[in-house]
DNA sequence: CATCAAAATACAATCGATTGTATTTTAATA
DNA sequence: TATTAAAATACAATCGATTGTATTTTGATG
C-alpha cells in the first residue's frame, strides 16, 4: 500500500536506533555487534529494505560499474567478447553497462557522455567506423576514469589496448590464398580510419610482396563491410579486367555477402576463387561452402581486456601506466579455400 | 591536474551566485533570466562540468533508465529486439541497461536486485530457461516497478506482456509439414515451465490431431534447445522404431543441430525428413538446406513492449493497468520443407 | 565499588543536484 | 519619485547512504 521507500532512516527509527548503525550493519562492519545486526536484518528483510545504490554511489564516488561501448551487440565477436567481459567483472562485484553506438560517432559521444554522467568506474570501447575524432576519450582521461580500448582501438598515445595482431593475421591470411594458388587476390577493406582495416591491408600488401605479386589497387575495395557491400564489391571485382581467384576479406560478413553472390552466379568456390574472411562469425562455418577465416577470441580478449581496466582503476597513482596487449588469432582452414593441391 | 569534479557549486561560486540558479540555469528553466544562463553555461563549458545523474537522480527519484534481462544478447531473436528497445527507449529520453540471465534463475534474481538497487524506472524481462518460482517479479512489483515481459513470459496473472501466439505459430508449422506429406512428425521442445515451449508443444499436438495423426509421446524430446541437443535429440529420434519424416523444433538453433547431424549421416533433407523451425534466425536462411521457420519480429516486439513500459510507468495511476499484445508472426518457407509436390 | 580501556552506538557532516519558499532586483505605472 | 507587480535570484531543506568523530555502554580488573 505504502509507496514510500524504505530507508535506513526508517528502520533505524523502528528499531529506535541510529541509522549509521544500521548502515553499518548492513554493511557488515565490525563496528556493529552481532545481535544488533541480527536485529537489523531481520528487520530489513521483514520491510523488504533494499539499498538505494544512487545514495550509497553518490556518498562513496564509487559505482562498481563498468561502461562497455560496442558497435553492434549483434556481431559474434561483440557478443562473446561481452560475456568475457561481463564474467570478469562480475567475479569482482563489477556490474556492466552494455551499449552500442551502432558505428555512429554522434551514438558514441552521446552514451560516453551518459557514462560519465552515471559515473561509471571504468569503460571498455571498441570504436565506431564514423570514429575519427578522439575528443570524446579525452573528456574521459580528463574526469580521470580510466578506460581501455579492445579490438577496434585508436591510435592517440598513451592508451591501453587490448587487440589482435592485425597485421600478421592479414598476411597469413594472404599468404595461405598464395599458397592455395591464388596469383590475383582482391581484398574487401573497411574504413580507413580504423587501425584494425588499416592493418589488415597492410597485411595483405606485405604478403604479396613477399611472393612477388604485383599490388593492384583497384582490386581494394573499400566499404562498410556489410553484407550487400559484400555484394556490390563483387560485381564491382569481377567487372575489372582480371581474373580474380582469390579474395581476402577484413571481416566475415562481407566474405558472406561475396560467396552468395557468386553461388547465385555460379562461380565455384574455391575452384575459380578461393575466400578467406576474417573474425570467425557463428554463420562462417555453417554456410556452403563454409569460410576459412581468422579466428580471434572474443570471449578471451574481453576477460583481458577487463582485467588491465580493473587493473587500472585500483591502481591509485595519479599517473596511468599504458599497455597494449596482444592476443593470438589463428586462422582456420575450412572449404572456401580449400583447392586439392595438385602438386 | 586537479581531480576534483567540477559541481554546480564549483560553478556558482567562481561566478558569486547561487548554486540553484546554476541549477536551473543548466536545465534551461524560465526562472533563470537569459544572459544569466548564457553566462553560466559559458563557464560550465569552460570547466568541462557534467552532470553527476546519481545525485541528480536521487534528488529526483528518478533515473530514466529501463532494465532489460534477456537469456543471452548472442541470439538473433534478443539482439533485435534490443534494438527495437533501444531505438524506442532513447527517442523518448530513457537509457537502456542490458543484462543476460545466461538462463540462469540465480542470474535472474540477482539482476533484479541490482536494477532495483539503480532504482530502474522499469523493466523488460524474458525469462530465463530455469525460472520457475516467480518471487522476484512479486518484489519488483511490491516496489510499484513496472515491468513488461516480452517473448519468454511468465503465468502470473495481472501482468503486461507482449508476445506471439505461440500456439498458432506452432499449429501452423506443423501443419505445413503435414501439408508437405510428412506423417510421422517429431517435435524438438523446449523446458516446459517456459510457456512459449508449452504452448508451441500445444499447437503441435492439435495440428496433429486435426489431422487425424496419432500423437506419440515418444516422438516429443524436451531439452535446452542448443545445437548440440539437436544432435544428441536427432539420434534418439533415429533409433525409435518409427520412421520420422518431418521434424517440428521450438527454435532454430535446435534445429540446426539437428540439420548437421543429418546431412553428416546421409539423410536428405527435406525429401527423407523436412524440417521447420521457429524464430528465424540470420544463420537459418545460409544453412544448406535454408531452414523454413517461423518469423518473429524481435525489433517490432521490442518496439511495442517499450512503449507499453513507458505507457505503464507515465501512468501515474496506482492501480496499474495490464495489457497483453499479441504481435504477428509468418511461416517463412524454405528448401528444410521444400518437397516437391507430386500432385 | 571505582577505574578505564575496549566495544558499541550516536551525532553530524557530506556526496551533488533539485525545488519550494523567501527575498531582492527590476521596471513599469501612477 | 513612490508604489508595486513581476522577474530574477538566494536560501535552505531534501533525496538516502556513508563515515570520521564523539559519546555512551560494557565488562574486566584492581
Amino acid at each position: 500500500m505504502d509507496n514510500k521507500e524504505v530507508t535506513i532512516h526508517d528502520i533505524a527509527e523502528i528499531l529506535g536506533i541510529n541509522s549509521s548503525t544500521v548502515s553499518r550493519a548492513l554493511n557488515n562492519s565490525p563496528r556493529v555487534a552481532q545481535k544488533t545486526k541480527d536485529k537489523i536484518l531481520k528487520k530489513a528483510n521483514e520491510l523488504g529494505y533494499q539499498r538505494n545504490d544512487l545514495a550509497s554511489n553518490l556518498r562513496k564516488s564509487k559505482t562498481f560499474t563498468l561502461g562497455v561501448i560496442v558497435p553492434r551487440i549483434s556481431r559474434h565477436f561483440f557478443s562473446s567478447a561481452i560475456a568475457g567481459i561481463e564474467e570478469t567483472a562480475f567475479k569482482q562485484g563489477y556490474n556492466v553497462i552494455i551499449c552500442q553506438s551502432l558505428e555512429s560517432l554522434e551514438r558514441e559521444q552521446s552514451i560516453i557522455n551518459t557514462l560519465v554522467a552515471n559515473r561509471v568506474d571504468g569503460v571498455l570501447i571498441s570504436i565506431s567506423m564514423e570514429t575519427e575524432n578522439y575528443n570524446h576519450f579525452k573528456g574521459l582521461e580528463q574526469r580521470n576514469i580510466p578506460f581501455v580500448f579492445f579490438d577496434r582501438h585508436c591510435n592517440i598515445s598513451n592508451t591501453s589496448r587490448v587487440v589482435i595482431d592485425d597485421f600478421a593475421a592479414a598476411f597469413t591470411a594472404t599468404e595461405h590464398l598464395i599458397q592455395k594458388k591464388s596469383t590475383e587476390i582482391a581484398h574487401f577493406s573497411g574504413p580507413q580510419n580504423l587501425e584494425i582495416y588499416k592493418n589488415r591491408f597492410k597485411g595483405y600488401k606485405a604478403a604479396l610482396e613477399k611472393y612477388n605479386i604485383p599490388f593492384k589497387e583497384e582490386l581494394v575495395i573499400t566499404s562498410s563491410l556489410m553484407e550487400a557491400d559484400g555484394i556490390e564489391n563483387t560485381k564491382k571485382i569481377l567487372s575489372l579486367p582480371y581474373k580474380v581467384d582469390g579474395l581476402f576479406c577484413a571481416n566475415d560478413v562481407v566474405a558472406i555477402g561475396a560467396i552468395k553472390y557468386l553461388k547465385k552466379i555460379g562461380k565455384k568456390i574455391p575452384e575459380e576463387i578461393a575466400i578467406v574472411g576474417f573474425s570467425n562469425e557463428t554463420i562462417s562455418s555453417v554456410i556452403e561452402p563454409s569460410l576459412t577465416t581468422i579466428n580471434q577470441s572474443g570471449f578471451k580478449i574481453g576477460q583481458i581486456a577487463t582485467n588491465l581496466l580493473l587493473k587500472k582503476i585500483s591502481n591509485d597513482d595519479k599517473k596511468q601506466i599504458h599497455e597494449t596487449i596482444i592476443v593470438k588469432t589463428n586462422l582456420i582452414e575450412r572449404k572456401s579455400s580449400l583447392r586439392i593441391d595438385k602438386d
